[in-house]
DNA sequence: AACATTCAATACACTACTGTATTGAGAAGA
DNA sequence: TCTTCTCAATACAGTAGTGTATTGAATGTT
C-alpha cells in the first residue's frame, strides 16, 4: 500500500569492531554474559568501574545490546548484587549440609571455603571487597552484607559452640575467626601477594583459632 | 604609555555562589584546605569520589582555586597519599617511643591506637579502607600499603617476641593480631555499626591474642 | 513465504567532568 | 602610591559517559 519511508542513519559498513575480545565470537549475548563481564569489571576496578560503554567494548558489541537486556545502569548493578547474594546463600547452605560430627574438621572446611573459594585470580575475594566498599556508601548494600555476614557467623558460632559448650565463648571465638578471615581477604587481595600466602594465613588461623595451639605464656 | 587592551569575559556579578558550606567564610584557601576536603570526599565515597568540581563546590569556590594550588587531579591524589603516609609513619614512631617494659600493655596500646585512632565518624578507618581499595588497582599504592603494613607488623612482632621468646610464634601471633585488626576495620566501618562495637571487638582481640585467655578445649 | 521476535548498531541529545587560558581583585612590599 | 604576588572567577574546548529512539539483521514460527 503505502511506501514506508525510512531514514537510514548511514550505511552499516563495519559489522563488528575488530577488537572483540570474547572467545564465543559467534553467538549472541545473554543477560548473564553482561553480568559476567560486569563482575570482572568490579573485580578489576570496583563498582565505579561498571561502565556500560566500556563493558560493551570488551564484549565486542555496542550499547544497543545492553539496553536490550537491561533497563539502565542501575538495573545491571542491582542484578549483579542479587546474583551474588543468591550464590552466597547457596554456598552457605551447601556448607551447612556438609557438616560432619567433628566440629574442628567442619571449621577447617569453612575456613578453606572462605579463603580458597577465592576462585581464579582471587576474583571472588576481590569482588567481595569491592562490595564492602560499596556498602560503605549504600545502606541497602550494607544491610545485605550484614545478612550474609550474620549467616556465616551463625555457621561458625554453631561449630564453636559444639567445641566449647559455652555460648559466650563460642560467640567470641566465632567473631575472632571471622575477623581473621576478613583480614585475610585484604591481605590476599594485594597484587603482590605470593601464592603461598593463602596456605600461610590459613595455617595460622587454623592453628590458633581452631586447634587452640596458642603458646602458653606466663 | 600604551593602553592595555584587555578583553573581559563578562561582568563579575556573583561574587560568591550562595552555597558555600565551609565555615571559614572569609579567608582564602590553602593547599591543605583542599587536601582536607579531598580526604573527606574519600571517606564518603572512595577515591573515585575525588572530583575537583564537586570539592570546589563544597569549599565554596570555583576550580580556579584548585588549579592554582595543584597542577591537576593526579597531583591532588598524589599529595593526599603522601600526606597520609607521612602521618602514618609519624604515628608509628610515636607509638614505638611510648614503649614500656610491659609488652602486654604496649600491645593494648597498639590495639587501642589501631581501633580508636578512628577519629570522628571513623574517618581514618574509612579512609584507610578506601586506600586499600585503591591499592587493588594501583601497584604504587599497593606497595606503599605494604610498607605501612610491614612497619606495623614489625611493632607487633617485637612485642610478641618479648612475650613468647620464640620468633616463629611471635610472627604468627603478630600476623593473627593484624588480621584481626584489619577485619575489625571492615566491621567497624559498616554504617550500622553501633558505638559499643569497638569496645566489643577490642575486648575480644585483647582477651584471646594478648592475654591468651583462650578456653581450654579437650 | 510471510511474519514476529530477538538482539545489536547507529545517531542524537544530554550530563558531568577535566584542563587551559585569561582576567580580576585583594593583600603585601617597595 | 605603585607594583607585584596570590588566589579565585570565568569562558572555552575537550573527553567520557548515560539514556533514548530508530533501524536493521538473524532467527525462529506458522
Amino acid at each position: 500500500m503505502s511506501e514506508k519511508i525510512k531514514i537510514s542513519p548511514i550505511a552499516p559498513k563495519a559489522p563488528k569492531s575488530p577488537k572483540a575480545k570474547k572467545l564465543p565470537e559467534s553467538t549472541r549475548l545473554s543477560r548473564d554474559d553482561w553480568l559476567d563481564a560486569a563482575f570482572k569489571a568490579v573485580v578489576e576496578g570496583g563498582f565505579d568501574n561498571i561502565r556500560v560503554l566500556v563493558i560493551a567494548d570488551t564484549l565486542g558489541v555496542t550499547r544497543g545490546s545492553f539496553y536490550w537486556h537491561f533497563t539502565d545502569h542501575a538495573d545491571l548493578v542491582k542484578s549483579l548484587l542479587a546474583r551474588w547474594q543468591a550464590s552466597e546463600i547457596a554456598l552457605d547452605q551447601r556448607l551447612q549440609s556438609q557438616a560432619t560430627d567433628d566440629p574442628r574438621a567442619d571449621l577447617e572446611q569453612l575456613l578453606e571455603a572462605a579463603l580458597a573459594h577465592a576462585g581464579p585470580d582471587l576474583e571472588n575475594i576481590r569482588f567481595e571487597l569491592a562490595l564492602r566498599g560499596l556498602g560503605r556508601r549504600d545502606p541497602a548494600v550494607a544491610s545485605m552484607l550484614v545478612e550474609v555476614d550474620d549467616a556465616r557467623m551463625g555457621l561458625f558460632e554453631q561449630k564453636f559452640l559444639r567445641l566449647t559448650g559455652e555460648s559466650k565463648t563460642a560467640t567470641e571465638l566465632a567473631v575472632l575467626f571471622y575477623l581473621a578471615i576478613v583480614g585475610s581477604h585484604q591481605a590476599l587481595s594485594r597484587p603482590t601477594s605470593p601464592p603461598q600466602a593463602k596456605t600461610f594465613l590459613q595455617g595460622i588461623i587454623a592453628n590458633y583459632l581452631i586447634h587452640n595451639q596458642a603458646p602458653a605464656v606466663p
